[in-house]
DNA sequence: CCAATATTGTTGCAAATGAAATGATTACCG
DNA sequence: CGGTAATCATTTCATTTGCAACAATATTGG
């Protein structure tokens, strides 16, 4: 058994590991401290940037499905950070919009979160860190255009 | 302060994202076909390659916590994929190992889980894998480093 | 215009998950 | 030794999560 595979340099999980972690670090900001789930703190990003979002926007860019934009949307309104309309042209769709209290909460985590990631960019050479911006980007545009695993629609 | 941050420029997201959409596709494999959680697959994959392994060192080399391990362990016995033993040197502690069945799954399971990984970093330059490469180690070790992301229990 | 189908957000329920409590064992220290 | 503290796996309980059913609205095709 030389060469069994071992699991810490096998890089699918070693991607898991780095992200994990590095969530991990930021949820203790907006989640210990604020009390915002990864849903909350994703959607309120995506509200506090803009006039208002329709749940069906909202749900394309995060990668959330409609469930977990459906269940953050309930708590975040719950709590005062943003609104929830119907929509007039569609009545079956949401029209999400941050109240102020939202953006006001929002500008107060933001910078926190932005310097607990910085915090671990720094310890990074340049040229590492260049290279880590690179190579996600590119991940991210491999991923993108991976047949997806639909369950058993092969063509 | 003019240009809002933006959410799919945010790294932090662009990391989760991709970490997310990496395991799903390994996930794919694993779980939908072979019915195994993620924590199950990390431990058959340690324990594969390995004679026997003490539940705490299991602990320290996949950042699950003792729960989590104690749950998949269990599940992975139930299946018959391992044998959980009590340590004979300190009776606290469990001496898991694989079993020739969970060996052989093992076996069976990787090369299409390495296949689907494959499939995804082939779809990269290899200029760009590379750098993907570079950049995950180097955030892994920066990760390391990093005060305070854990309570950490010093060796 | 009407009925059938599709789409969307929500809810119900079972399984999974996390945090603290528990029980068993060992280490420490007088 | 003896007893207190520490460590480990497991259990317990409350919360969260994923999946399928559901109700409401829209679209399509006669």
């Amino acid at each position: 058994m030389t060469t069994t595979a071992r699991l810490e340099g096998f890089f699918p999980y070693k991607l898991a590991v780095a992200a994990e972690a590095f969530s991990r670090s930021l949820m203790a900001v907006y989640g210990r401290r604020y009390g915002l789930s990864r849903e909350e703190w994703r959607l309120l990003f995506l509200l506090a940037g803009v006039e208002e979002m329709t749940s069906l926007e909202l749900g394309q860019r995060t990668t959330l499905d409609k469930v977990q934009v459906s269940r953050a949307a309930q708590r975040l309104e719950e709590k005062g950070l943003i609104t929830r309309a119907i929509a007039p042209r569609d009545r079956r769709l949401r029209l999400y919009a941050c109240t102020e209290a939202g953006r006001a909460l929002f500008a107060e985590i933001l910078p926190q979160v932005d310097a607990s990631a910085e915090q671990i960019l720094q310890a990074m050479s340049p040229d590492d860190r260049e290279a880590l911006q690179r190579g996600l980007t590119a991940l991210l545009a491999a991923i993108e255009h991976i047949p997806e695993a639909e369950p058993d629609a092969a063509q």
